[in-house]
DNA sequence: CCTTTACGTAAAGGTTACTTTACTTACGGA
DNA sequence: TCCGTAAGTAAAGTAACCTTTACGTAAAGG
């Protein structure tokens, strides 16, 4: 699962630490996400729509199978 | 997470088995998503958002805070 | 230099998604 | 009445998300 947080985030002028406080999760599942070394919950996902004020398909990507 | 699940099977005339099967997941994880018991992976929300042909934001509806 | 900030890795543990198996109930048809 | 189908529960196990803690590195500033 590819996705753009990473560049929203920057986008936005915040640090992994300021967004894992926003969104209520630690560094390291920021990281994590960001390295697309896993998959977020959709409750999560959500989370990260509503922040990034977009909707989930703009940012992640299902790698096409 | 509230979700559409169980109209749009029924919509579209499957069981729960058969949605089991073109999702690629077992019947006892359909059922418990239609009882709302627990929440999908993001891959399995786009799974299903692809199969009823339309998007995560239409199917899955995430409580308000 | 030394400190602070931002990003990163690694490992151990908890919680939850998901599987598998087995059993139950209700309904409709032959 | 019997059989098959659809929907449901329950329990035990596996896999993945997410946390916590600790440590490493590079850049910028004093």
């Amino acid at each position: 699962m590819n996705n753009l947080i990473k560049e929203m985030r920057t986008a936005m002028g915040l640090t992994q630490d300021d967004l894992s406080e926003r969104l209520e999760v630690s560094r390291q599942t920021i990281i994590s996400l960001e390295k697309g070394r896993y998959n977020p919950s959709l409750v999560l996902a959500f989370k990260i729509a509503k922040l990034f004020n977009c909707r989930i398909e703009d940012i992640f990507k299902p790698e096409e199978e």
